[in-house]
DNA sequence: TTTACATATGTGATTTTTCACATATGTCGT
DNA sequence: ACGACATATGTGAAAAATCACATATGTAAA
């Protein structure tokens, strides 16, 4: 994994903020971080391939629906990066991660 | 610290390099920047204003020279990447490591 | 106070990234 | 096979970042 490279992923909010929240929250679907981000299913879409060709996520579909998950194979630095930052930052994820619990809690949601 | 807006910082080549450099090497003057990562003046200077600008550095002239350095009130999950990430990536900083210790060592160096 | 050297910044061009919209693909239920 | 829904991607435009070159500022020594 090339730092600069990496870096370079997490240097846009709506990539971060699904990186970080994988790492809070684990799996999460793309339907719920919609939702959670407040931001249209095409650039979801894109940010989230952006990360899957890094390999930083892979993804797994179930159904209609398809989940992405931070890579088990990640460097251990990397994975500390992520960590890291999720957790010294609760309010800058505090209302994506709101967002995502109500959705994932309210039966009548997608997935 | 803005957690995109600090990645932002650290995603480019000159200014990751400089971060990770300082933070193996402590304070590095402007010249010997250009001698490590081999760029030019006005480049390094540039890079080294944005991250002025985030806080992540702080300057001091000492004569004619102007050194860089980590700043001392960065968070503690802030210093915690970037210390991680340079203790973790040899290879990536192995030639300008070389060529930073190389112009320090050189009496006939301009600083 | 003039000159040389180290560093910073103004500026316009170039490159890269991001975006919005349209459309394609894949899955499931009927 | 068809329709509805979830997700992915093609494409051109817009925005942002980077660059190269010129020039400005600051310091010290002669």
């Amino acid at each position: 994994m090339n730092p600069c490279q990496f870096f370079k992923c997490l240097a846009d909010e709506t990539r971060l903020q699904s990186v970080l929240l994988m790492a809070l929250e684990g799996e999460i679907c793309v339907c719920d971080l919609m939702t959670a981000l407040q931001q249209d299913q095409p650039k979801i879409s894109r940010h989230l391939a952006a990360l899957r060709k890094c390999h930083i996520v892979t993804d797994t579909r179930r159904g209609k629906w398809v989940f992405y998950a931070l890579s088990a194979t990640l460097p251990v630095w990397v994975k500390d990066v992520i960590n890291t930052s999720a957790q010294a930052n609760p309010a800058y994820l505090q209302e994506a991660l709101k967002r995502l619990r109500a959705a994932r809690s309210d039966s009548s949601n997608c997935c």
